[in-house]
DNA sequence: AAAAACATACCAACCCAAAGGTATGTTGGC
DNA sequence: GCCAACATACCTTTGGGTTGGTATGTTTTT
């Protein structure tokens, strides 16, 4: 029997790594476990020995892969945006970049499939929206302290329409091949964000 | 044998209806085939018969059943709206009801699970979308004209955003089982409305 | 008008591949 | 030596899809 080196880490990471690929382009129900392992160059015995079932696999991808991610393209790099016009710039280049490989577009997709069919993969899903949700209202809440933000934006509210409008966004993107629904989606949501200057 | 009475309009639409029940829920890698039928009280035959295969029915279902049920909630009615906050409130509605049953939430989860996977369906679902988005588009057309939207805003992209924002909204709202998210969204849609009046 | 001929609508049973999952190994490494 | 870390083989169910037939209309013929 050709056993590899046992590096279980490394197997876990591979496993996920190749979860990722297939629930990013096939969602949840379109992805076969076998599709998964052998794209890893595994076997269903190391899967299972990981994860109990696929549920749990799915789980545990959102929290130590696409939750990281997220957390890494998404909310870090909001940490040094320190005027209103940063945040623009961010956001558009975010927009621009928003194809079925994006953290986001993962999570939202899955969040579609699943919430409704599968609670607890709802479950794990919101927690990785929440985190979003709640380090752009943080930026908002300093920006409004700053003074670069207007006074009569409610930090949460505002929050959860930006999310809203990302996640909105990989949706209309998604039909379209060429980046001409991006451009539009980054102008767009470019000219909005002014809305929030502080005057 | 068991025969029922031959209508094959009436069985036609049981199976859409059926599928369209199933894809609302379970998506469409979700859904088995023998849930529809068992669910139209009909068997496989008789889905066969009048569909080719699932794709076959998926996009049976997009363009007879949800196209016509977007243009009825969400299309038509746009048509007596005349004044900026006719149009808030009947989007804060609209927002409200926004649950799996909607034929907006099955539009746009199903868009997010299958565009990538299944061109095909992708391009039959960008036809209501876009449908969808020239409706808004040309209300804002009617607005300028009217004079009670601002001058300033750009119909085709303004319709993608707002298209965009439903779409976020129907994924964001998807995880809660409460409707506090529904009511955030709303007001926050509402704000944002107000930005496109006249002035 | 009735019967024969044809076409449509549907059912029951089956097929095979793939699905998720299990049981039973081996083997490497402390 | 022993247990964690894998591999192999298999099991059961469900998946989409087929087959062959039968009941029901509809049309044609006489």
């Amino acid at each position: 029997m050709k056993q590899r080196k046992k590096e279980p880490v490394r197997t876990r990471q591979a496993i996920l790594d190749a979860a990722g690929v297939e629930f990013s382009i096939g969602g949840y129900s379109g992805s076969g476990l076998g599709s998964i392992v052998s794209r890893a160059e595994l076997t269903k015995g190391a899967l299972f020995h990981h994860f109990p079932d696929k549920q749990a696999l799915a789980k545990a991808w959102i929290a130590d892969a696409l939750a990281p991610a997220m957390e890494k393209l998404w909310i870090a790099p909001m940490d040094v945006l320190s005027s209103l016009d940063a945040f623009r710039s961010f956001c558009r280049a975010r927009c621009m970049e928003l194809r079925p490989g994006d953290p986001a577009s993962a999570l939202v997709s899955l969040t579609a499939e699943t919430a409704a069919a599968y609670p607890e993969l709802g479950v794990a899903l919101e927690v990785v929206f929440s985190d979003w949700r709640a380090s752009i209202a943080t930026w908002l809440e300093r920006g409004k302290a700053a003074g670069w933000i207007h006074r009569s934006i409610q930090p949460a509210v505002e929050a959860s329409f930006i999310i809203s409008v990302f996640s909105g966004f990989t949706v209309t993107t998604q039909c379209r091949s060429d980046d001409s629904m991006h451009r539009t989606c980054a102008s767009a949501l470019d000219a909005y964000l002014e809305t929030l200057r502080a005057q």
